[in-house]
DNA sequence: AAATAAATTAACCAAATGGTACAAAAATGC
DNA sequence: GCATTTTTGTACCATTTGGTTAATTTATTT
């Protein structure tokens, strides 16, 4: 019993080739560790160990450990652009469909704190990564673009208010629902829990449509469109 | 010529005591650093040539890196507060008080990019080392205080909407101003820069502005009250 | 099947980093 | 004026960190 023979040749030293799936566990892992720590806080050496595979991997695939960070970033803002063009808000009536948007906007957020720390550290960065890449107007377009064609709808329907641009209103949702997650801690200790509550939450998500429709909607749809829900 | 006698004997070695100066001297710069770089990416060797004494102080005076950086936060705080209270909003009407209380917190956030971002970078680090003062729910409190009585004058006159608590109004506010100056960076990188001129400043002041009179005025009030200034 | 290219491993390294040991100069107490 | 305590400067150190060298294994091409 016990003798060492060919009896599994399988695990002793063979494996297949998987670049994409290496690359892509490489690149979950560190996003973990960058929202977590930062850039510099992130270490290379733990990235690697939580990693199926090894720290020469990472280089030889990113190079180093910022171009790492920048696929991290990359891979984040497309995933979630990704899973925000699921909406579909043309067959709502404007008013409703705002409301949806933003109601999707906060939970999203709270959903996706890993990205929205990264966003934060980008900050903290100056956004000089993102920079070098490029290709971010291309892919936050459509966004904006939606925006516009929901708010020209309203328009035309006397429902909205003239003279607000949607790149604005775009600013005034992710203001709120990006806050709600960036400074929770610190608003916490400051201020009390209250807000962070799970009722607290869905009360504030109220408030906040309450507010962008508000500021969107024309006086006199305002006590409509609030009550109807 | 150039002959090395006792000429100069006072800048040999001799040394004044100023223990408190030093202290600022170290936060001072240490906030920029800090701010810069966040708590992971500052060099404490960089923040000792940047001060006017050793590195060997800063461990004197701090302990270590954290400990230095948790002066520096509640410092930051402190002085922003104490820059906040020089408000006085009781003598004017509820309407123009909270117009005045936004465009002063919408103006003072751009001022202190660096409070800013230390406060970001303190949400990445969860609030620990601001959780670890303790003292800061009494240092918030004033704030609070001050827009509740600006929000209980504006019920009773019969100008605001009832059932708005004070602390999510002031919520709302620091959520537009905040995110207007931690986000700056990649809402430009993804949006173009049109809000973050001078002139794109200004303009989204007043929205902001607008945003919390609409939300907070009775709609009887709204036109009056923005048209007024 | 031989040669070439791509993917992977493990051991290693120089530089940077947070932190300290030691000693000397000022201030303070007696 | 002398002893003790507080404050400051210099030189140094152990560890950690991002990054590399060189060799091995699998896949692909001819």
């Amino acid at each position: 019993m016990g003798d060492l023979k060919d009896d599994k040749q399988e695990d002793v030293k063979s494996w297949k080739q998987n670049p994409e799936a290496v690359r892509m566990d490489i690149i979950k892992v560190a996003t973990e560790e960058f929202a977590a720590n930062g850039l510099s806080g992130a270490r290379v050496n733990e990235i690697a160990a939580k990693t199926k595979t090894s720290k020469r991997m990472i280089y030889y695939y990113f190079g180093d450990k910022e171009g790492l960070y920048q696929q991290v970033l990359i891979e984040a803002y497309r995933s979630v652009r990704e899973g925000e063009s699921e909406l579909d808000l043309e067959h709502l009536d404007p008013p409703t469909a705002l409301r949806k948007l933003v109601e999707f906007t906060f939970d999203h957020h709270r959903r996706n704190p890993d990205f929205i720390r990264l966003v934060m550290i980008e900050n903290i960065h100056n956004a000089d990564y993102l920079k070098q890449t490029a290709f971010m107007k291309t892919l936050n377009q459509p966004v904006i673009e939606r925006l516009t064609a929901l708010y020209e709808r309203g328009l035309n329907e006397g429902v909205f208010r003239a003279a607000i641009s949607p790149v604005t209103l775009h600013w005034h949702i992710s203001a709120l629902c990006f806050f709600n997650i960036s400074n929770l801690e610190t608003f916490n200790v400051s201020f009390g829990k209250q807000l962070f509550t799970k009722a607290g939450q869905s009360r504030l998500k109220q408030q906040v449509v309450e507010m962008v429709l508000r500021y969107t909607l024309k006086p006199e749809w305002i006590d409509q469109c609030l009550s109807e829900r």
